[in-house]
DNA sequence: TTTATTTTATACCGATCGGTATATTTTATA
DNA sequence: TATAAAATATACCGATCGGTATAAAATAAA
């Protein structure tokens, strides 16, 4: 690993919370240069500009999100259980290093338009690779015997990623934790409904 | 209605839109110069700073969603169908001359931080005048003998916002009707449950 | 340790940001 | 219609924006 390169995850470390927290447009240079007690000629000798360090920002937030669950619902042998993971995180949502300041997906979410492609992109894809996630636990519970066949997959990974991107939202303008509990006891019930 | 009045109604129709699709730090002031075709000094000798338009915009574009939903809201006797009209407006958001461009409540949510505190205190205003109006709905039903007695009316409330505005944050970044539908169609499913 | 290369800092660019003092124009009152 | 008051336009403010050319410093290879 060399130099430009340690410099370039310390720069993605240290700015991502920031881009996080203020979003896009939110997030000034002089953010990312006192962030990470760089200037903008080394950050600009590691990025081509802030679009790349912002898509490189919004990627490692999702990663580490990502990591978070995935090594959750890995412990979990029971696809049933393994949803609840879900629920169980976003309801101690404080207790996650990203979740804190928000949730990545939905803070870019409402930001990106049609003047930031690359961004857009890396959050739909986040977006798509969650909903994979959902719809291959229920999908190998199928399998099992231990989720209903019937199910309609597809709708139940999109409803149940509404009810948490909603949840969240409500959270966090409100300040008021029962509006995401509420989603998230419906939620734990529509899991419950789709075992056998 | 005095000149200065009607400059500032017309300041609002014109940039409400604006604010709505690229948020309040993505909205500058020639923005709103070149939607309303005045000059700054124009718009600042109708409004103190670029915070209250906003505040004024946001509310104006709430307003006129809420006055979408209420008059649909009103023109259904049955507590049941009331409630599905949100489902109906939502489903078909690219009718609503609001919805068209993004919901407000949602925009505004992911953005609005400690900085701007006025405007936060009207989205968050905004969403408890939602949910109330929908537990009211809600609990004349109850009083009717339309709607089952043991229903948790908050948690069902903040459980429709929450898929309401997840699913629109779904379409919104993806592009594709599906999520959205997937949502509201469970959306409808819990209402049809709370029925007698 | 010298040298070539890469990485970081300095100093600057034009553009735009939100905001304002003041002059001009328009509106309302008498 | 003359005049006071209100509304709008002009011209400007300092600050900050994202970005860059270039010099200095640090790293890596020989």
């Amino acid at each position: 690993m060399s130099k430009a390169d340690r410099t370039r995850q310390f720069i993605i470390e240290k700015t991502a919370p920031i881009f996080n927290r203020k979003g896009y447009a939110g997030t000034s240079l002089s953010d990312l240069t006192e962030a990470t007690g760089l200037t903008k000629g080394s950050i600009y000798g590691n990025f081509k500009n802030k679009d790349e360090v912002a898509v490189a920002a919004f990627n490692y937030n999702f990663s580490l999100l990502s990591d978070w669950v995935e090594q959750r619902i890995n412990n979990e042998p029971d696809p049933i259980k393994k949803l609840k993971v879900y629920i169980t995180i976003f309801s101690n949502f404080t207790e996650n290093p990203v979740l804190r300041w928000g949730c990545p997906v939905l803070n870019s979410a409402t930001e990106v338009d049609d003047t930031h492609v690359e961004l857009r992109e890396n959050v739909v894809a986040a977006i798509r690779k969650w909903h994979s996630s959902i719809v291959s636990i229920v999908n190998a519970g199928k399998e099992e015997g231990k989720i209903n066949p019937d199910v309609d997959t597809d709708a139940f990974a999109w409803t149940l990623l509404a009810l948490i991107e909603g949840g969240v939202m409500l959270v966090k303008v409100t300040g008021k934790i029962n509006t995401l509990n509420a989603a998230m006891r419906h939620a734990e019930k529509i899991i419950d409904e789709i075992a056998i």
